[in-house]
DNA sequence: TGCTTGCTTCGGCCTCGCTCGTAGTATCGG
DNA sequence: CCGATACTACGAGCGAGGCCGAAGCAAGCA
């Protein structure tokens, strides 16, 4: 009935080993099939099943059928966040040390939900700073004048980062693996959505992994002066 | 090992419900007893002493001793952040039903940590978006020339804000009762402080009240065009 | 119709961890 | 010193919930 009892029963949602796997494989933004989340979870079906349905109970992800198959997927963009937080506290432990995922390539380059993470979306975000098409701060950033119309000039779709008479708004998302801001939001989102239908980008096997197209090394080059190879590693810090 | 087994055990600490009602007890950012924390959780001491290691251990609350008490304090803004998060996803249940805290005086003003919450920060939020002294989308904010001026008037340091060129930023933050933005982050914060240190309001029993003041009465008037009681409710919606 | 695949339900086992009673250690007061 | 207060450490009890095997539906396919 009150509200720490019903927040303890959401949180212990994510606090079970097999159902926090599951989540985490979603974050992608991708919807998954039952058994996909049990192999991932390393459970049986059975289990896993009943997993599921806790979690849909309590809102946090989504089912569709099709078929016989029963795609999952995180019920809204807040429980990414919720995950998103909750993997840099759990990591936390003081100190530097290795943060993130272990993988390289996806300490390089990885999806969050609806935007891109890893070093390249933070370098990304800090050649976006130096040529001040847009200025952060910890908690949220803006598009200048000038860095709205380089990114229409792009392709980009900028309607959703809209006030009504101010600058355009963006905002800033810690790095799970670099520990410094990279770009969430509207913005995030629209750059996200632009690299993958530009095709500079696309989804590789590993359930967060991306992998840059030779395209996409064109683009982001000429773009951005960003040299990176296949796996979104960067090659030098070419100048700006 | 893996990330997503610390993060099911950061989330296991949160999911016990005398834990989460300790948690929640220290959102307003004040600093308690252990038995005090057991009290409100419900529990014997000796159970809540062992709840507080473990979040010890798990850096989700820190311990200060003074003479023969302890005192126990959120260890940090985000964790603050992530038990707020957890109570809108807890109490979202579709469809508008009260949500928030049962006591209306909660509900009409309260602390949230570091900055204002409930109806009365709604309002002010909404009044400073009126008078165009802040621009808001769901993801962040600015604050205008103007109302950077007006703000300064006022007697607020806003030096935290600052960008190195742009305008100043802001972040809002959804209300848990109210269900509409409420101003937190930098600016949040200095508001909060603003009202404190210049006797608005100051805090009350309950764990997150606050009450206004008479000098927090005229003050909102005279600044806000805001009529409140002393409990923080809204006495009518006086024009701009 | 009958077989396979994908997923769920049911039931019993078993472990983990919450709980409190008892007992032990710091701090303050007289 | 002695007692009271604030808190912690240890150990036993016990209940909730994760887990899987077996069985039951439902959808596709032949």
């Amino acid at each position: 009935m009150s509200s720490p009892a019903s927040l303890a029963a959401m949180a212990a949602q994510i606090g079970d080993p097999g159902r926090a796997a599951m989540l985490c494989a979603l974050v992608d933004g991708r919807a998954l099939t039952a058994s996909e989340l049990a192999a991932i979870a390393g459970i049986t079906p059975q289990t896993a099943s009943g997993h599921l349905r806790q979690l849909q109970e309590n809102q946090l992800i989504s089912m569709v059928k099709q078929g016989r198959h029963r795609y999952f997927r995180l019920a809204t963009s807040e429980v990414a966040d919720l995950i998103e937080k909750l993997q840099i506290l759990s990591g936390d432990r003081r100190l530097p040390p290795r943060t993130g995922p272990r993988d390289p390539e996806l300490r390089a380059l990885r999806s969050c939900y609806n935007h891109l993470a890893g070093g390249l979306a933070v370098a990304l975000t800090d050649r976006l700073v130096d040529r001040k098409i847009i200025e952060l701060t910890e908690e949220a950033g803006i598009i200048t004048a000038p860095g709205s119309r380089a990114l229409s000039d792009l392709g980009l779709d900028l309607k959703s980062c809209s006030t009504k008479s101010g600058p355009r708004l963006c905002r800033p998302c810690l790095d799970w693996s670099e520990r410094r801001p990279h770009l969430a939001g509207a913005l995030g989102t629209a750059l996200f959505r632009f690299f993958l239908e530009e095709a500079w980008i696309s989804r590789s096997a590993t359930p967060r992994g991306l992998t840059v197209t030779r395209r996409g090394q064109a683009g982001f080059r000429q773009a951005f002066s960003l040299d990176v190879d296949l796996a979104g590693r960067l090659r030098e810090q070419a100048a700006a």
